[in-house]
Order: structure tokens, then C-alpha cells, then sequence
DNA sequence: TCTAGTGGGACAAAATATGTCTCACAGGGA
DNA sequence: TCCCTGTGAGACATATTTTGTCCCACTAGA
């Protein structure tokens, strides 16, 4: 027999998107709170008057607290969200997303969150929790965390929850620098993580412009070889998957790396390669760290990417990527893949 | 799929109704068909124009087939009918046993939660929740709750969630003692609630059996007095229903009350009152604090109890209970009212 | 060829949703 | 301190949808 939702989409359509309306409305609010009915519309493309007429129904419901500073969650209301995630994952058909995706890519698991990151902001946060979650239940007793940079992967960390039990745990960055703004690279974004679960790390400070020479001596310090020795044994790897361009320019490459790139059609980049649209690593930034080979012999893979703009870099860098890679994207990306 | 029901009723409060509407058109139309608007409106008690809208709905759902010679469920339409049939038992039964005990009782609602409390212990804690659930959306606000005795209301206790905003309440015991044994009295309940919502209390110690001059003394105590008025001012009463003599057993009644109870035939009991099968009081233990005449002039009043067993006193008590009593209790015992 | 049933068109009335504009007020920053 | 921005809420005209009511053409079966 199918499910209930199932025969509900069939017999209700149009009270099923009256449902996801408010679902998005509660979702919004509870990332804004408070929060006022003017910014709301803004942000979810609904009139104000529309906003105002849900509003005073959810607030009816009990789901919402109403003040003059704003509008929040009720404690009913929070409850209720959460349930609501799973259910509305199977109205909007994103349990069917993740499945076809996970066909597609030929991947372990694909995790999606619904949205676009490149429209609403939010979603990169959400993103970052399903990864958060998803982490979660493989990071209890002893691991070495590697962790790249980029905005994305500093969503997980920002949504990671307290977890006061993770002293077995050591977090370090997969790869040495690669040119990224402070707040963005993998050094942060580490200390972040391992300060939130309460457990190691060890950073990796690579002077990114230098000669040769001392670049060698630097790398054989006792102390930087340690670290390098810690992240080659890492058993779990976070990583994000960006578009080439966009990660070379803002790299600031020089123009032959730019040159190299474009002729061989690259399109996404992943912890410091690029890979054209069949996945062929067209360039890797020289750079020490965890190398593609050694992921092989990762036993946890999470990649985190999402917003339709991210589709082809994605598929890209997945056709060489692991397979027991988790990817975790959003609805957007989801399905710009699917139709390419 | 109970849970997901009433989740997505909180969200879409009507959907059940519109669901039960499309379910019966559907379900007529398979029963005559080939069958028009106006013979399903004649036996559905609906207008023309809203089977109209309905059935344009339905067609555009290819649930039905519409010809000249009248409508019928199309293939998919059956199979959707099929699903929806053992579907809608399950998610409308309670629904209507609900109803059904509203009507027979005339009373302002009735929750049902699944499950018999004889045969299931935990079913009990579910009364409790619910009621924990109903009750939080008329707790804003200043209140004086005024709670009974028992182990079923012991359970709504043990319920409630915290809440940090509970300054405005107040919990006091409906009535001086009637016997039980502690974790079951009323002081310690109001006590458990007043913390788990960190809201005030007041406590009632009143002897149980003393000469009536010492009686008379205690309760004109200045402090005695005051609680007892907070009592009778209270807006709220929560109070459990039990068997007239497991309860008088309980209490351990002299012989020449249960011989009361005997002749009187009475069945249920209630916050010290005993009543027999029409609803009629058969014997009242005598004590302070709220009467049966109070509770006219409260303006929330929830009653809990479940079990089949506790049927007959239940339908007995809501004989003479006032109409905007809430009652909470659960499907073994709707069942085994609505069949007496 | 009737007749009782069918679907569908049409349109006004009623109910509801929406757009638009105001206002008073609270809180934060200069 | 004051101003400014964002807040909820009121009010009301306008759109839109739903509903009630007729009427018409058609078809199957008596």
C-alpha cells in the first residue's frame, strides 16, 4: 500500500502546498527570530498581506509567539517543526531526490536539505546542520577529523552542536594553505570545530608564497611533520566542492594556473584539485596534506555543497570521488544534477 | 501515522474534513456508479455547486471519469480508494469515536488517546500527556489550578514539560484530604506540577480523622482560610474519575458509607463526590475545599480517566458534570461508553 | 417519443483573500 | 536625550474564490 503521504498528494495537492507554505514560514522564523512580518515576506517572496494572514493562523495554532519586537517560536511550535522536518522530506519528495542522486553519483549516501544556498542564505546553514547531524553518529570513540576550508565547511562548524564528550576526538586541516580569506580557512574553521565538541587540534601554518627551498625546510620542522603525519592518518574527511573559476580567482592563481585551467575545461574543485565535467583532475595546487590518493583509505567521507551555481562542479569532482563519499547538497543542486 | 496526523492537523486544521469529504464522494461514486452531481449531492447533505467543484477536482486528479451518462472512479481511482479505505479507519477512528462522546455527553471536548490503561500501563502516561498538551494552551496568562488526587493525574504531572515562564500560576488541591497515600494525594501532585512549571503552590494539610471540634478549629486557622479561598477562586481544575468502590476501598471508608454506597448504587466517583449510573450524588466525603456548586463558575475544567473499566463511572460522573468539562480519556473506555 | 437522469455553461451573491496605506510603539544607536 | 528603523495592528477598498441558482443540450431507456 503507499503511504500516507503518498495518497495525500493525490487526494489534498493543494493542501499539501498550503502545509509546505507554513512550514516555510515556521522554518524562516525560527532561523530569524524574532522576527517581523515585513523582512519574512522579503524574504520568502510572499506578500505581506499573505504573510500577515498565515501569521495570525499560525499564531492561533499556538505555533508562534507574537511581540512587539518580532515574531518566534512558541515551544509548541518548536516541537512541532522538528516533526515536521521528516514529514515535509517526504511531501517534497526529497527522500525520492536523494535516492535517484544517490543512483546517479553511484555514492554511499546523499543527504538533502530543501532550498537553494544560492538564493536563501539560510540554506547553507541547514546544510550545515544535516552534515552536523549526520557526523555525528560516526564521531564517537577515537578519530582524526581532517577538515578543508571554504564558506560551507564553516557552516558545519558553526552548526555544530556542544558535544561534551569529545576528547578522543583530533581535528586538524587536510591541506595546507590554499590562498583563503582567515575566516574561511581550514586552520579556523578547525580551532571552531574542536573547540565546539571539546577536543583536539592541531594547526597547520604553510607560508603560501615562497621559495622552493625554504619551503622544503619548512616542511621537514619536526613539529610541522607531526602534524603532517597526524592528518595522512586521518580516518574521517570533511570537505567542501566548489566551481574552479570561482575558487581559482579567489585564490588569486596566477594567470598560467588560470590559463591551465581553462583549457582543460575545468569545472569543479575539491581539496585543492580541479577536475574537468568526466572528473580528470586537470591541476592540483602543490601543497602538502592529505593528496587524493590517500582517500582511499579514509573511512568517512563528507562533502558538503549546495546551490544550483554548484550542479556541475559537483558532478564533476563525484565522478572520481569516492564511494564512500556522503555527499550532502541541497535541493537546488540536487536537481540541476539530475537533469544534466 | 497517527502522529503524522496530528501534526499536520496542527498545521492544516481542516484537513481531515476535506479528506473525509473527497474519501466519501469517492467512495459514493464507486458504490453507484455510474451515478451524477445531483444524486450525490441528495445523499452526501452536500449543495450541487460544492460536489461540483469537488467532483471538477477529482477529474482533473484522474480519480474519475466523468461521461455523459454520469461519473465513475477511473482505474487509478480505485486504487487510490483501495489505500484510502483501511487509510481513513485508521486516521479518522478516533476522530469519530471522538465526536461521537462529545455528542453523547454534551460536553465542550473530548480527547481520546489509542490504547486501554488497564491492559497498558503506559497508556496512562499518553492521558497524561495529552492532557499536559491541552492544558498548556489555556495556562497563559494568571491562573489559579485547583488539582485532585490519583495515580492518573499523578501521570499528567509527571508529563508536563518545563516551562520557564510559569510565575503567574498557582496550584492549590481541590479538596482536603480524602485518604490516599502520598505520591497519590493531591498536595504532592500540585507540588510536582508547581516545579515542573515553576509556578507557585499552596499546600493543604487537613486532618483526616478527628473529632469535629478539632475540625471546625483547623479550618478557621487564618492560614487554612486563605488557602481556601485561593481555592474557590480557582479558574482551573484538573481533576481524575475513578470506580465509586475501588475508590471508597481505597480510602478505606468506614463500613456504614460503603453500605451507603451499596444501596445507593453508585458507580463513579469524583473529587470526593460518589455517584450512581444517572448521575446523581449518592454521597459526598465532607471536606474543605471545592464543592460540586463551584464548578459552575470555573472556566476550565479537565477530567481524566481511562481503562475500560472505569467506563460505566466515567458516563455516570459526566451525567451531572458541567458542559465545559474537558474530557480527557482513552479508546478502550470511549469504546465501552458509547456502547452502554 | 417522452422522461428522468446526465454534464456543463452562465452569472450574481457571498465569503474570503489580498493589496495598500496608515498608525503607535519599542528598542538600539548616535 | 532623540531619532530612526523595524515592529504589530487597524482599516478599507479591491481581487479572487467559493457558492447558490438557473437554464440548456444531451443521452439512455422505457
Amino acid at each position: 500500500m503507499r503511504t500516507l503521504v503518498d495518497i495525500q498528494k493525490k487526494l489534498l495537492p493543494d493542501l499539501l502546498s498550503v502545509m509546505q507554505k507554513r512550514y516555510h514560514i515556521l522554518r524562516y522564523i525560527q532561523f530569524m527570530q524574532p522576527v517581523g512580518r515585513r523582512s519574512l515576506s522579503l524574504s520568502l517572496n510572499l506578500t505581506e498581506r499573505v504573510i500577515r494572514s498565515e501569521v495570525e493562523f499560525l499564531k492561533q495554532q499556538n505555533l508562534i509567539e507574537i511581540h512587539t519586537t518580532g515574531m518566534k517560536l512558541s515551544e509548541e511550535g518548536s516541537v512541532v517543526l522538528e516533526s515536521l522536518d521528516s514529514i515535509m522530506r517526504e511531501v517534497m519528495g526529497i527522500d525520492t531526490l536523494e535516492r535517484q542522486l544517490r543512483q546517479k553519483l553511484k555514492v554511499k549516501e546523499v543527504i538533502i536539505v530543501s532550498g537553494n544556498s544560492d538564493e536563501s542564505p539560510w540554506v547553507k546553514n541547514e546544510l550545515g546542520k544535516a552534515c552536523a547531524i549526520r557526523m555525528k553518529s560516526d564521531l564517537s570513540g577515537k578519530h582524526i577529523i581532517a577538515v578543508t576550508g571554504g564558506s560551507t565547511i564553516a557552516a558545519v562548524a558553526d552548526m555544530l552542536s556542544f558535544k561534551p564528550d569529545g576528547k578522543e576526538l583530533l581535528f586538524v586541516p587536510a591541506r595546507g594553505g590554499l590562498g583563503e580569506t582567515v575566516q574561511n580557512q581550514a586552520n579556523t574553521i578547525v580551532a571552531t570545530m574542536a573547540e565546539k565538541l571539546n577536543a583536539q587540534y592541531k594547526l597547520l601554518y604553510v607560508p603560501d608564497q615562497v621559495s622552493n627551498e625554504s619551503y622544503q625546510s619548512f616542511i621537514n620542522e619536526p613539529s610541522i611533520r607531526e602534524v603532517l603525519s597526524l592528518i595522512k592518518s586521518s580516518d574521517i574527511v570533511l570537505h567542501g566542492i566548489g566551481e574552479a573559476f570561482a575558487m581559482a580567482k579567489r585564490r588569486n592563481s596566477p594567470d598560467e594556473i588560470m590559463k591551465k585551467l581553462m583549457e582543460g575545461n575545468a569545472v569543479g574543485e575539491a581539496f585543492g584539485y580541479y577536475f574537468d565535467e568526466n572528473g580528470e583532475i586537470v591541476h592540483k595546487v602543490q601543497t602538502v596534506g592529505i593528496q587524493m590518493e590517500d582517500l582511499q583509505n579514509v573511512e568517512h567521507i563528507y562533502a558538503v555543497a549546495g546551490g544550483s551555481s554548484k550542479a556541475k562542479a559537483i558532478s564533476s569532482y563525484m565522478k572520481s570521488a569516492p564511494s564512500n563519499t556522503v555527499l550532502i547538497t541541497d535541493e537546488a543542486a540536487a536537481n540541476e544534477i539530475l537533469k544534466g
